[in-house]
DNA sequence: TTTAGAAAAACAACTGAGTTGCTTTATTGA
DNA sequence: TCAATAAAGCAACTCAGTTGTTTTTCTAAA
């Protein structure tokens, strides 16, 4: 697993205190985050325009793609596919858990193959799932 | 095609001028609706609260479902199965205009079946597609 | 047609996520 | 060590959406 370091260098994002710990966050959290999460985990330590712009920069740079949040609210996933060029093409699926209300990135269950005979120009494909996540089911 | 007095009173709703006007709005779209076209539509005329409440209604009671729009707001589109029961289970797809920022119900494409294997409890499944809508490849 | 009960509309105040402009501070590479 | 530049801090703001309460309108039954 490479260095939260090395993959802020990549990215030509400075080394700083908080986007190290931000980035770290995102390594460490099996699912997603909403933007609340964290600025309650960074609250009265960096400012919240900050946090929002780190956010906009990591996305902007491939570290993170947004994942559809319950609320509507902002909520990002750290990328498992390389999208330094911050393409973000994933084909991985995205379950949104009813009863944590938490979203999950889904390896197992891929986009569809949309056929073009339809006529439509696709850039990428999302497919949202909505029901309850493994570890729901087990409590 | 049945018509929006209809429509109210088979969802036990009041037909007031307001929601008739807002039905029909609905009912003319060929796409969704953003609440904030909503409200400019009924600009001066009617209470921002009055339009919340009653699209809150119109989706509890089956009339009207929720569709992904490109900024996170919220958005709108008639239902084209019959959902007055309010489950709003639909099998067809979201297009996300990235020129027209649109949003655009595709029966011709359905959302997968997603494999029991997995061991996850699904209850519905939205497939969001961004690209280009018909309209707009014409342009 | 009248009327009472209930639903919907209006009003007003509020919440809070996210944005923006600008200044100050920290990082990095030369 | 020292610019150049990116990032952090600060403060004010926007605006979509919510909520509580009062007033009006609709509807169905008498
Ligand atoms: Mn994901
Ligand atoms: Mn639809
Ligand atoms: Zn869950
Ligand atoms: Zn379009």
């Amino acid at each position: 697993m490479i260095d939260v370091h090395s993959m802020l260098k990549m990215c030509n994002l400075k080394r700083t205190p908080f986007r190290v710990n931000l980035l770290e966050l995102f390594v460490q959290t099996k699912s997603s985050i909403q933007t609340h999460t964290i600025r309650e985990t960074f609250e009265g330590r960096f400012n919240k325009a900050t946090i929002y712009r780190a956010i906009e920069a990591f996305e902007k740079n491939g570290l993170i793609h947004k994942v559809p949040d319950i609320n509507n609210l902002l909520r990002y996933a750290l990328c498992r596919e390389n999208c330094v060029n911050g393409s973000h093409k994933h084909t991985h699926s995205h379950l949104i858990c009813n009863s944590c209300r938490e979203t999950y990135c889904i390896d197992q269950i891929t986009t569809p193959n949309i056929p073009s005979a339809i006529g439509l120009k696709i850039d990428y494909v999302d497919l949202v799932l909505n029901g309850e996540c493994f570890s729901c089911q087990l409590n």
